[in-house]
DNA sequence: AGCCAGGCTGCGA
DNA sequence: TCGCAGCATGGC
């Protein structure tokens, strides 16, 4: 398992050194398109926010990390769940090979080597909603600007903004940060979850179906969106969002169709797989 | 300069 | 139920 090493840095900054975890890519993780509150700040190094928590990640080994700005407690508390330390992805990507059929193995298998590494996030149920309302029919770079609008215009102390700082800024406040037609669907899910009327926790609660339901009921919310919501922020590993990328993907490289659910519950890390491969190497 | 982006809504057939 | 124009904006 993770060997940890907590040190402090020259300018007095703690830092938590892991070893031993494996598959894992800091910049695989960070430029796969499941999070955009992380930046490349030099080759293997990524620094955001998760949780109001400011960090830079920083690849040293193939096997081992840095933690820079996190202490011991931060990284038992929050990081070792966000990074999803303890799934053994080794085995996932096994089943991931084998669940395809015999046709496909070795492209598939070419994809999970491509995207080894990709640790599948846990990250906030309300800012991954906010998140992928924001990247409909938009592009990453911009996705992430208009999501740093918001955090500057709204968020308190690092923290993404609440769903009351959001609603406050009216339909109209959200428009002015140029989140163009989706500023009515930010709004409408600021509206039902500070209403109550969506609870995430008991979204959480139910079964795949029944939450992505739950959470289509929010204006702008369709499958892809809920996907993406369910599989970053409520860890539903079953989830496989298809967008553009993925359906090129599909019809290039699968021209008889897979069967999604044959994953079972490594669907949504084959869908990275995919992804990744679709995006940055096809 | 134009096409496109981790899509969805609302409309018409 | 299915197909598709329209949507705001800006990256490339």
């Amino acid at each position: 398992m993770a060997n940890i090493i907590e040190f402090v840095t020259e300018n007095n900054t703690p830092a938590v050194k892991i070893s031993g975890v494996t598959p894992f890519s800091v910049e695989k993780t960070f430029d796969c398109g499941q999070c955009f509150s992380f930046d490349p700040v030099s080759a293997d190094s990524f620094t955001g926010t998760a949780f109001g928590k400011t960090v830079t990640f920083t690849q040293e080994s193939a096997d081992s990390f840095t933690i820079i700005g996190a202490t011991a407690e931060d990284f038992d508390k929050l990081w070792r769940d966000y990074l999803d330390l303890d799934t053994d992805y080794e085995a996932a990507n096994i089943a991931i090979i084998e669940a395809v059929p015999t046709k496909y193995r070795d492209f598939m298998a070419q994809a999970v080597e491509c995207g080894r590494g990709i640790r599948l996030l846990r990250q906030d149920k309300w800012e991954a909603l906010v998140s992928f309302i924001v990247s409909q029919n938009n592009n990453i770079p911009r996705i992430k600007k208009i999501l740093r609008a918001l955090c500057e215009k709204c968020g308190v102390d690092g923290n993404f903004p609440t769903p009351e700082a959001l609603l406050a800024l009216g339909e109209e406040g959200l428009f002015a940060l140029r989140t163009g037609f989706r500023a009515k669907y930010i709004y409408d899910a600021a509206l039902k979850v500070s209403s109550g009327e969506i609870d995430l926790d008991e979204t959480d609660a139910c079964d795949y179906d029944k939450a992505a339901e739950m959470l289509c009921r929010i204006k702008g919310v369709g499958p892809k969106v809920s996907a993406c919501v369910l599989l970053f922020g409520f860890h539903k590993t079953e989830a496989f969002p298809v967008d553009v990328w993925m359906r090129k993907s599909l019809e290039r490289h699968f021209p008889d169709g897979i069967d999604v659910k044959a994953f079972g519950k490594n669907a949504g890390l084959a869908q990275q797989y995919l992804f990744y491969y679709e995006r940055w190497h096809g």
